[in-house]
DNA sequence: TTGTATGCGTTATCAC
DNA sequence: GTGATAACGCATACAA
């Protein structure tokens, strides 16, 4: 069955306009622009007599043409790699929620590969008309788009960036730290053959929390065997190889710590596969919390890492930059270590 | 850290106009429109001189003027509740694939609860500027809403809705055949006390899963013990509330039919908390093929449901109406069993 | 407290 | 093929 629809309205034209709601509320278009942007010196009455009529009318002001006048596109654009949904989906809500309530909108750039972007924000920016932009992991780690826009005096906040702090606002976590954390806790637990699943080696957040493993072993002066250093892609399936990977080998480690929850659960269903307990014969820790670490079984120990936050708080402070309002530089905000049921003793 | 920017670069004003491009190429405005807009009648060394002019002086078309003399605003809007994240990211990047290389851009908006929405949509729509809407489920089953959208002739086209067919198009997949043929299976494997967990009633594809799974129980002439029926709200954490339930009664269920992945997900973690064997001793089927069904173990034998392909088509549909070209009332998608390894055959 | 005139950057009309 | 000029709907000096 086809359709062709005549006429349709999904389009501005016919809608009514600032005039048609000055005329029929007996006003001046500057007068319903006041009561339409909230300003002051305009009677109580008046006001009544022009919302009334707005809404007799269906009015709604043009976004269009307000932008133009102004100036501004009150857009913003939040560019995001896609790892795991679970992150994608607390990026996009701790943004629009921020944005709830202001009148900016939010424009979603998911990105193919940090790397094919490189030198190509500022231009995509441009041509979408957006006033600031909100880069995820691990956009905000590349030279050279950050001195681009950097260098275009261009409103950016970057969200759990992991390079130096730039002129660039930043919001994230102490990933070394969490990642300290999280070894300790295995370490603590008797583990001493523990072997550390790589995300994304393009990613800097890998970087830092391999390093907060290294440091925890160091600290205990153990010397890691570099052997249990595996590499997937921060995707569940890259876990599942790097576990089956990591558990055919002669030496079994006792403990497999992944440096993100997708790969943490990839490497639980490679042991299940095996057909080893878990934990009971292999501990199994995730990082970040998502939603697949608590929907797996058992369920894993992580790091809570406050997704959802940092993206409302990034927004804010992106918002406080385009408005020209002070706006705070660097954002830490606290991770938590999760211990739930995938980490136990080592067994002699 | 405060800092306190005195001159972004994110807004319109300073950027280069038509006019700076009409001046420097030695051309009117006119012929610099046309030539961002593809228009014929343009002598090739003209348009060269005018490409060139615009890329010297970093120029992009303002979307806002644009916009503004054409009366459209290029945008629509994507409603949807947020059910699972996995679903909702096939939804977002189903829509933004097809949208990418048109000039539309694609709004969100995450959805409390439909019924709260119920009335709500035409006057966001307006508000927003927007030009179509899809809704995905259940918002396009809302019977106020669809109304609301039909009497004032709004482009909007609807994701896998199950009431009636209206002059609204559709896309979907065949929800009672999908359900009829995974009852089939388990009826197949020798099971025949089936529990079917519910997802949220408000939902019609709930209705028409259940719809479907009660057919082929008729058609094997098998009386369904109505005990067997819970209830969950197509969430994680409902799913494991049913799962427990299930599991506790006095005669348990050889296999339990959820109406979606994420609470099939939940109710096997029930079944593992009381140490049942899957599929031994009780074999578990989902719906939907979302990420999490593969993620936990054993892997779900569900349908798959092509919600990305929906998505693409639906924002396909919706451009073409909105472009008062013709357009597909009813798309049906192909729906696929998908047997992995949580069901087996019952045992005597 | 309210109204008038001007311009924002495009596209469209119509002449050349 | 190309170019003046008038909209488009709104905000904003400026005037009253």
């Amino acid at each position: 069955m086809q359709f062709t629809d005549v006429e349709e309205r999904g389009r501005t034209r016919g809608r009514a306009t600032i005039t048609d709601v000055a005329a029929l509320s007996g006003t001046s278009i500057k007068t319903v622009s006041r009561v339409f942007n909230d300003e002051p010196f305009v009677r109580p009455a008046t006001r009544k007599r022009v919302l009334d009529a707005a809404a007799q009318l269906d009015y709604h002001p043009n976004m269009a043409a307000r932008s133009l006048v102004r100036g501004r596109s009150f857009l913003i654009g939040l560019f995001y790699e896609n790892p795991s949904p679970n992150y994608v989906v607390d990026l996009q809500t701790g943004a629009l929620d921020r944005l709830h309530d202001e009148r900016f909108q939010l424009l979603l750039f998911p990105c193919e590969s940090a790397a094919n972007m490189s030198g190509r924000l500022l231009g995509i920016a441009r041509a979408s008309g957006l006033e600031g932009l909100i880069l995820a992991p691990p956009l905000g780690d590349d030279a050279a788009t950050v001195e681009e826009l950097t260098q275009a005096r261009f409103p950016f906040v970057r969200i759990a960036p992991t390079t130096a702090p730039t002129a660039s606002p930043a919001v994230g976590i102490d990933d070394i730290a969490a990642a300290r954390e999280m070894t300790r806790h295995l370490l603590d637990l008797g583990h001493r053959r523990i072997a550390f699943v790589q995300g994304d080696p393009n990613h800097p957040s890998n970087t830092q929390r391999l390093a907060g493993f290294r440091e925890a072993l160091a600290e205990r002066r153990i010397v890691h065997d570099e052997a249990l250093l595996d590499g997937g892609l921060y995707t569940f399936e890259s876990g599942v190889a790097a576990g089956r990977r990591i558990f055919a080998a002669a030496t079994r480690p006792t403990a497999v710590f992944a440096a993100n929850d997708d790969m943490a659960a990839g490497v639980l269903l490679a042991a299940k596969e095996r057909g080893l307990d878990v934990p009971g014969q292999v501990s199994i820790a995730g990082f970040d919390d998502s939603l697949i670490s608590r929907v797996v079984w058992p369920q894993l120990t992580t790091i809570c890492q406050p997704t959802y936050e940092m993206a409302k708080q990034a927004t804010g402070v992106l918002l406080a930059r385009i408005e020209r309002r002070e706006f705070t530089a660097e954002t830490r905000l606290a991770h938590r270590l999760l211990i739930r049921a995938s980490t136990a003793p080592a067994r002699n």
